[in-house]
DNA sequence: GCAAAAGTGTTACAAGTACACCCATGG
DNA sequence: CCATGGGTGTACTTGTAACACTTTTGC
């Protein structure tokens, strides 16, 4: 039967369908020290109660998913809401088997977000316990977790061959070397600095020089001049990985 | 709070929070003599009774939203189970404003489907009215119906290019002119014949040659070799589309 | 001076674009 | 014999890959 067609004509009483619980779950990325590091919390009950999870909770009666999704970010960060509404946040599918969560029925909607290496407040937030983790350190997640959480790492990579989605990961401004950093820990490959150099800067509206002074990245070498995020969000041609391979 | 953390140890009473209906929407696709095509249902019911809407149906307790899709486009066409599983499927992404539906709240997730040009057996189904109309006649659809087809039409668009999703619009055999059909209808864009034949064949695994007496295609021209769809399912490198944009 | 990082140049090759042209069939 | 769609060849342009080389800093 369909209960939007004209056949169930009670399909719409709040009582007569088994009621489902909706959540969110949150893939956050962020590029430290070289190393692509993912936000995760440690669950305090059962079922999984000391394992690692993603973070996240149930969709509220009046919000959206996206902006449940924002709300959770700013509890588990502490992140003020500016920080949270600049950053990049995508949706990335919905988890919906019927025994994924051993409880009840809860489908939750997958969201990606992407976080510059800002100095870590966590804490800020009230989450019990949640860190930064280096992405593939922790193998056994919670519920289905895991999956999502590979499923979030292969789209954030395929969308940078084809978006301007790397700067997300940059303070706001930023090095070539830096954004290069981005690519090669992301896709777990080295680049080729000169020919990335001339892509990114042959994209119109991918980066802006920034006038001033150039930046010190460190210790050694010569100083590098910066950039900001320009305008555009697509990338044409693409920028593709040495032996990608799309979705 | 997080109901998924330790600060709400009541959070999965199943009665402790508001119930949200979780449905599933379809936009299936189709190319028919040379046109895009959408299978759309009447709306036999207020509110939008005598609308236009994508098919779709609430999901059931023990399946998932994928589940739920396939049974509901088998209903509304009538193909048997086996033509349902060969078909292309994919989740496009949820759509979760709280007052998206009038009645209550609703949480929807939307799929993508191509179908071959079948020989139509609509009314096989149990719809009231449905119909495969042509992609950009209708512009008042039910609900946030129309937000939702013209997402899923930008994203096939856009698998085109880096998938070798085209061959779900043909038959299991068909001619290279048929293929480029399916691309100039969903793009709205001309192909160059020679450029197109060379990719498509230089892309390992992406068609087949079928032996066999070459297929007429209707009425005039020389007879086509015929293919079929091979075992890849990514393009490298992409069709880009003429002037394309992705996403 | 040496290592490290930024930045420039060059060359060889692969891929995409735009055509002109021939082939087989139906009317 | 001509319109129509299938199929081949080719020159031109663009993009990519690889790598040599110079510049500017810290130590």
């Amino acid at each position: 039967m369909n209960e939007r067609g004209p056949r169930v004509p009670d399909g719409y009483d709040p009582g007569a369908f088994e009621p489902f619980a909706v959540t969110v779950d949150l893939a956050v990325f962020t590029v430290r020290q070289g190393a692509l590091h993912v936000l995760l919390v440690e669950r305090g009950e059962e079922p999984y109660a000391g394992w690692w999870a993603l973070p996240g909770g149930f969709v509220r009666p009046r919000e959206s998913a996206e902006e449940a999704a924002r709300r959770e970010l700013a509890e588990e960060t502490g992140l003020d809401a500016d920080a949270i509404t600049a950053l990049h946040f995508e949706q990335l599918r919905t988890y919906s088997e019927p025994d994924r969560d051993p409880r009840m029925r809860v489908v939750s909607v997958a969201f990606a977000a992407l976080l510059p290496a800002l100095p870590e407040p966590l804490g800020g937030g009230d989450a019990a316990r949640a860190a930064h983790v280096p992405y593939g350190t922790v193998h056994d997640l919670a519920f289905d977790h895991g999956r999502i959480l590979s499923d979030a790492h292969r789209r954030i990579g395929a969308k940078l061959e084809y978006s301007c989605l790397a700067t997300s990961f940059c303070p706001p401004e930023f090095t070539l070397g830096e954004l290069q950093g981005v690519y090669e820990t992301v896709w777990g490959t080295a680049l080729d600095r000169p020919n990335f150099r001339r892509k990114v800067l042959a994209t119109p509206g991918f980066v802006e020089q920034v006038d001033g002074p150039p930046r010190r990245s460190g210790g050694r070498g010569k100083p590098a001049a910066r950039y900001r995020a320009g305008p555009a969000n697509a990338l044409h041609p693409p920028l593709l990985r040495p032996e990608g391979r799309p979705e």
